[in-house]
DNA sequence: GAAAGTTGATCAATCGATCTAGCAATAATG
DNA sequence: CATTATTGCTAGATCGATTGATCAACTTTC
């Protein structure tokens, strides 16, 4: 009497068996009009609910999905987040949220966890310092995983982020063609992550191929936060004379020069390109050119490929890399 | 052989019953070191790994709570979950996590679908325009169940939040007593969101008790987003004189509405207060004065409130609202 | 030395669904 | 009319854990 509904319930309510109560919920197999209709109205007066759990332990797959971030409440994961949501439910997979804070001990027992909600699958941004161990691990458990806008070295594993080298290379190329630059800079990341120096390649790149030495590059690894961005600047004014350019590792990064640069006065005059994009750098003043990586829609195809290679295990891996294009506004001294 | 090793496989492995397998596992009840010992090396052998799908079919309590979230990208949600997640998985219980994009419909199928997952509780940031109904469900439904930052008409259920009056007011009081103000307006927000008419109401009662009509107000309702601020600031800007001082609804409203006033070349003369005290609103330019909310405590004390009706279901109903206070920045005009 | 208590482990039922195999009735085929 | 398909439904095992009842062996107590 006491306790949830369940299908039997259901069932005798019905006049019918289990089974044949499942085979109407799963609208699956044969059942005729009447006996169908019979169920369904079964469950609702009876306010019938799906228990999940059970299904998932019979047929051994669980419909959510783990999704490991580094920093739950930075506006690109934000965006990342947002998207990866958007993509699991469309196809009725549930996150499960983890915030690891950038540590990869959390990050461990948080993957551990996860195993043990039976996750049909992870999406993980690993934290800086992640071992290449990880994927190891997660082969060996056949657990389907994509790395999101970060990867790892020496490891062949799912990947969807933007193209850094190109995105490196299309901020400085700007900087130095459109408006003359000679000496750039490179602001904040921290140095252990690939997707940093990837980047920083290709802003060396583009230096060289414009006949500048690579000695023409100021980088300065830092904390990616604003208040990162605000130490960083200030040490970049204080090492002596601005270089023409600063690219900064994130639009937080920039956020956070642009105060610096402020506070001594040196508003307008710098040259300054964010990265990502986020929602809302139109907005600051000035309108932030930035490096568009789409958190979003990242986030989106991470889920759709992940999905993809949980319903067909035999997809191969594939790396993901967008080319992100340059959204050209005024902090770079475009009119 | 293939499948999942089950606790059957480690206590067989051990020389023991399932039945001890399971105590040894939980570490509780009666079992001498011998044997716990030879239990745990057979489970790290082996690779088990616990399933809480199976134990929480039996058991009936499953350790996921549902976060669902109106706008799941935004800055001030963003503090709120992550303050969710540490306050949740501090006591070994996961979100999961649903964006309703402040859509009544979307909430509702996601919390049919959080229902089918067992999930052991709700916290609900309601979207606009959420009826009473959806709580008398959750009663009926024994779901327990925290509102987080909105809450509704006529409706007592659990709520942890700011004190949305007391908000209103301190900024208004600032803004006329500090800094001589005779006329404010109120930006952003829709008028269908109880905490908004809280604030104004607190703006008012500030306003007569310092012998202003209710006239001296403003009062423009408007999307929450920094391109709402934007839209709003140019609509004050085009109807005539600003008024001497401006509330927003949320620092991303401000954050347009500084772009608005730079447009047109009002910067720094007019006084600006935000709302929520977003990490990150000391950079702005003018650093932004706003009713600090702190979204990540907020989103922590929910986590509790929840969990302890959870753990102690005749714990009784209450609201939590936190008296805000005023970060003072720059932007009211302070020095 | 018999009764009572403690310790360490086990048995079997149970949670709520899914799914294989199979059964009875009806329809189609030669 | 006998045979084969098809349709509609059901019985019962199963997934991997938890749990109340039970039990054997060993201590303690009188």
């Amino acid at each position: 009497m006491t306790g949830p509904v369940t299908l039997q319930d259901v069932a005798d309510h019905a006049g019918v068996s289990r089974a044949t109560a499942s085979l109407v919920l799963r609208e699956t197999g044969r059942v005729s009009k009447q006996t169908r209709q019979r169920v369904s109205e079964a469950m609702s007066t009876l306010g019938y609910v799906y228990n999940r759990g059970a299904a998932s332990l019979r047929t051994q797959t669980a419909n959510t999905i783990g999704v490991v971030v580094t920093h739950i409440a930075s506006p690109f994961f934000g965006e990342v987040i947002h998207g990866l949501e958007t993509g699991l439910t469309a196809s009725g997979y549930l996150p499960l949220l983890v915030n690891t804070e950038d540590d990869p001990a959390r990050q461990h027992d948080a993957i551990r966890k996860l195993r043990e909600h039976q996750v049909a699958g992870l999406a993980v941004v690993p934290a800086t310092g992640t071992s290449a161990a990880l994927i190891d691990e997660l082969r060996a458990w056949k657990m389907e995983h994509v790395l999101v806008s970060r990867y790892l070295k020496d490891v062949n594993a799912p990947y969807v982020g933007a193209d850094d080298v190109v995105g490196g290379r299309l901020a400085a190329t700007h900087l130095l063609e459109t408006h003359g630059c000679e000496t750039l800079a490179y602001l904040g990341g921290l140095p252990a992550i690939l997707s940093r120096t990837d980047r920083t390649d290709g802003v060396r790149e583009a230096l060289l191929r414009h006949g500048f030495d690579a000695s023409a590059l100021t980088d300065m690894p830092g904390e990616v936060s604003g208040s990162g961005g605000l130490e960083l600047g200030e040490r970049l004014i204080a090492s002596g004379p601005l270089p023409d350019g600063i690219i900064c590792h994130s639009d937080s990064v920039a956020f956070g020069l642009y105060r610096a640069l402020r506070i001594h006065g040196l508003g307008n005059d710098t040259r300054v390109i964010g990265y990502d994009n986020i929602g809302g750098a139109a907005l600051w003043e000035p309108p932030l050119t930035s490096v568009a990586t789409q958190g979003e829609a990242l986030g989106r195809r991470a889920a759709r490929m992940l999905l993809e290679r949980i319903k067909e295990p035999g997809t191969p891996k594939s790396i993901d890399k967008t080319i992100p294009e340059l959204a050209v506004r005024q902090s770079c001294g475009c009119p």
